[in-house]
DNA sequence: AGTCACCATCGC
DNA sequence: CGATGGTGACTG
């Protein structure tokens, strides 16, 4: 029999990465593996999950306090999944597990304070005498109100950590832990029938003739079966009605739990569309690999417009006519409602949406209407990976090249590795969708990792918008200093000439990107970043897009005093002021994290566009993503070069990217679409592929750059981040560790980069300096990492496969 | 993470 | 001298 537990405490620090043993109580005898309990850690209660049992007992263990489900939290696969993850990324076990948690951790403990059991008033009197008022009345408080927490204690005074302190040195106040399940069901009561329907009858004919409130409701029961608090109110009886009837034991009460659905119902009409040719071959592959229940993979390329998502939502059905369950991962709830709503137009009440928005409890909620099998699907961000199905089917990653699936906190995960571990472990498919895949995923497709699947076509056999570059430095030539090149503003005039519509994208935002003294050349810099001032026309400030401070503008130059400043670069706030110069008439809307800041205001804006309250929708790469608006016929990419020339090997990818996404918003309806990308660079491989909606030949140029390179997939890399204050000791902790580094390390192949200081050196008054490793051999640098212990320091972070190097 | 013991330092 | 503050070890 066991009667001890090897549990994980949910406290992500490092230096806690071991199992701690506890004895299991006889009345928690059936705890077992994957449970999650409370249990006494150190002087406080702390939250765990059991990894193993034991029979022995050695003395000395304390116990566990109490379960905290009534059913395993984790099962086998999910176990095992934490256990990868943990071992994969170098973060410790309790890291991996709390990903499983809906808000990462499943109770909150809550000090209170109150009087001891044998309050010495004498003492507190001698004691008071020499001390402030508020001393006074925080001891009054705390023994005249009982148990009371730190907030409320906040309010007396503001010296309240030190009175505190004061009184629990002389005992005479305790504190008093407190712990409360996080994401507890809400309950309601309802009533059902305690007797045989015959008695009931005969009762309501006889016994209740005087009582006729108590009548109906018994004849209401006889008629619904069950009836809850609101009903009854509705039906007009009175609380007291009820509680007599109870108390003649004809009816009882019951505590349910609610579900609170933020999503009210969508009717299910499921629709049987035709399917094209192509949609129906790659679900030819698909459908039988999910009977199959063995991990495969599969990476649809399809081109914008292709119909993905229909294939999506037939995998999914054809996986939960097997009785199996599903997860899509998007990159971002907030982008992507059109998919939601296909899905939920699809599947209605059978989806669980998960998204940042939700609070704590409804996230519970939802994970309980999966594991009570009341849903089956789960569509969500990266997290919605860690819900907790326990018969997966299929796993579905929608534009899976979007560097939001990499977790830029520790543990740094990448969505799309981990869903085909999972998948693995229980035997699920896995697809892959983009249109431009991610170099390292088209290359597994090619080298036989995942199943490649190729839709060329649109559902409607619509063209793709053909593309004019405009080489920028010709328009200098002509004379023309406009950011509006002579093309994009005839396109424009066209356009709105035409009553349609038209997306305009420029990846930065603010008026001016940086602000130089023409005197000294001293461009204006933020006092904690490094990092050029951004100058805001709306609020009329300067503002660092690292730290969100706000400065004044200044009149002078701070380094020589010249009154000769001006304002160099281009954000979305100068097109939008030079759209309004060029087109009194358009109505223009702008979008960039600087309008979205409200709640839902992204989807405002979107909506009120879609609905023609606007002829421009002009906005930073938001604007690129997500929708599908028939009226929109021309898009102007103002530069199209602004991320191509930061010093990170998949410059180039996320350009190529960002071009095919934003050209594929032109057309998307019966009208022709055209595009126009403004450009610097106007022969560089990422552009002339764009503008050709050539995936191909950008993966051929850029693959071959990275076997020169010697970049991904032909390595791996490991990115090491030494951060701190003390910007000679960064450099000087990383030169030291660089060294051993490379006397660690010398595997062939393997090679050391750095350290070099991060190209935004400081942030928020930290300093950083990389080290990459770049290496064939992954688990033996992750040995050689773990060997010298620096997974666990504080200042330095360890990132496996980071998307920027920078 | 959070707690506590330990030691160095500070102010009267 | 005790009060205060920073560091490090430890939690079963």
């Amino acid at each position: 029999m066991s009667n001890t537990a090897q549990v994980i405490v949910n406290i992500p620090a490092r230096t806690i990465d071991k199992p701690f043993s506890y004895v299991i109580p006889a009345h928690l005898a059936h705890v077992d593996v994957g449970w999650r309990v409370l249990v006494p850690f150190g002087n406080r209660n702390i939250e765990a999950f059991v990894i193993g049992l034991e029979a022995e007992n050695p003395e000395g263990l304390k116990s566990i306090l109490d379960i905290l489900d009534d059913y395993p939290w984790f099962d086998n696969n999910m176990l095992a999944t934490a256990k990868w993850v943990s071992e994969y990324y170098l973060c410790s076990l309790a890291e991996a597990m709390r990903l499983f948690i809906p808000g990462h951790t499943g109770i909150k403990t809550e000090k209170y304070y109150q009087a001891p059991d044998s309050a010495d008033l004498e003492q507190a009197a001698v004691v008071l005498a020499s001390k402030p008022e508020e001393y006074r009345t925080v001891l009054s408080y705390i023994y005249e109100n009982g148990p009371v927490n730190l907030t409320h204690l906040r309010k007396l005074t503001g010296n309240i950590d030190v009175i505190l302190k004061f009184f629990l040195q002389r005992n005479l106040i305790v504190p008093v832990n407190t712990v409360t399940k996080r994401g507890r069901p809400s309950y309601k009561t309802i009533v059902n029938l305690a007797v045989s329907r015959e008695v009931a009858a005969h009762a309501e004919q006889t016994l209740l003739k005087t009582k006729p409130a108590q009548r109906r409701l018994l004849a209401e029961l006889l008629y619904h079966q069950q009836l809850d608090t609101t009903q009854i109110r509705r039906l007009n009886i009175s609380q007291n009605a009820v509680k007599q009837l109870i108390a003649t034991g004809l009816i009882t009460p019951r505590s349910v739990p609610v579900i609170r659905n933020s999503y009210s119902k969508t009717v299910t009409n499921y629709q049987n569309i035709m399917l094209t040719s192509e949609q129906q071959a790659a679900l030819s592959l698909i459908i039988p690999a999910i009977k199959d229940s063995h991990q495969k993979s599969f990476l649809i390329h399809g081109v914008t417009g292709s119909g993905k998502t229909q294939v999506y939502i037939e995998a999914v059905a054809a996986a939960r006519q097997l009785g199996r369950q599903a997860i899509i991962l998007v990159p971002e709830i907030a982008l992507t409602s059109q998919i939601v709503s296909r899905f939920r137009a699809a599947f209605g009440d059978d989806i669980v949406v998960m998204h940042s928005k939700l609070s704590v409890g409804e996230r519970h909620d939802a994970w309980r209407r999966l594991r009570a099998g009341e849903a089956g699907i789960v569509i969500g961000a990266r997290s919605a990976l860690f819900a907790p199905v326990s018969n997966l089917g299929i796993i579905i990653i929608d534009e899976e090249h979007e560097f939001t699936y990499k977790q830029e906190e520790s543990p740094r995960y990448h969505a799309r590795e981990v869903a085909l571990i999972r998948a693995k472990l229980s035997g699920s498919i896995v697809i892959l969708g983009s249109a431009t895949p991610a170099i390292e995923t088209y290359y597994e497709a090619l080298t036989g990792k995942h199943t490649l699947i190729t839709m060329q076509k649109r559902v409607d056999d619509a063209p793709m918008p053909p593309v004019t570059v405009v080489d920028m430095r010709e328009e200098l030539a002509k004379g023309r200093r406009s950011v509006i090149s002579e093309a994009l503003q005839e396109m424009l005039t066209q356009v709105l000439a035409r009553k349609e519509q038209a997306v305009i994208l420029l990846n930065r935002r603010g008026y001016s990107t940086f602000v130089l003294c023409r005197e000294c050349g001293h461009v204006l810099k933020c006092r904690h970043c490094d990092i050029a001032l951004v100058y805001h026309a709306s609020a009329n400030t300067l503002r660092c897009h690292y730290c969100q401070e706000r400065h004044a503008v200044p009149d002078t130059c701070p380094e020589c005093g010249s009154r000769y400043i001006r304002y160099f670069g281009t954000g979305t706030e100068k097109v939008e002021e030079a759209l309004a110069t060029l087109f009194p008439a358009a109505r223009i809307v702008r979008m960039d994290q600087d309008t979205t800041g409200a709640k839902m205001a992204h989807d405002k804006i979107l909506s009120a566009f879609a609905a023609g309250d606007y002829d421009i929708l002009l906005g930073t790469q938001m604007v690129a993503k997500g929708h599908d608006i028939p009226n929109v016929t021309a898009v102007g990419i103002i530069s199209a070069d602004t991320a191509l020339n930061l010093p990170d090997f998949r410059a180039a990818e996320k350009t190529f990217s960002l071009l095919t996404q934003a050209a594929g918003r032109a057309g998307r309806g019966v009208k022709a679409g055209r595009v126009i990308m403004q450009t610097y660079n106007p022969e560089h491989y990422a552009i002339t592929a764009g503008a050709d909606h050539n995936y191909q030949g950008f993966y051929q140029s850029e693959i071959q750059f990275r076997h020169q390179l010697n970049y991904p997939p032909y390595t791996k890399l490991i990115k090491i981040t030494v951060q701190s204050g003390n910007e000679a000791g960064v450099h000087h902790s990383a030169s030291q560790l660089a060294a051993q580094l490379n006397q660690l390390l010398t595997a062939t192949g393997t090679l050391i980069i750095g350290p070099f200081p991060a190209s935004i050196n400081k942030i928020k008054d930290i300093f950083r300096v990389n080290i990459i490793i770049k290496t064939h051999d992954l688990s033996g640098a992750r040995k050689c990492i773990s060997a010298l212990g620096i997974a666990n320091r504080k200042d330095i972070i360890i990132d496996i496969d980071p998307v920027n190097v920078l």
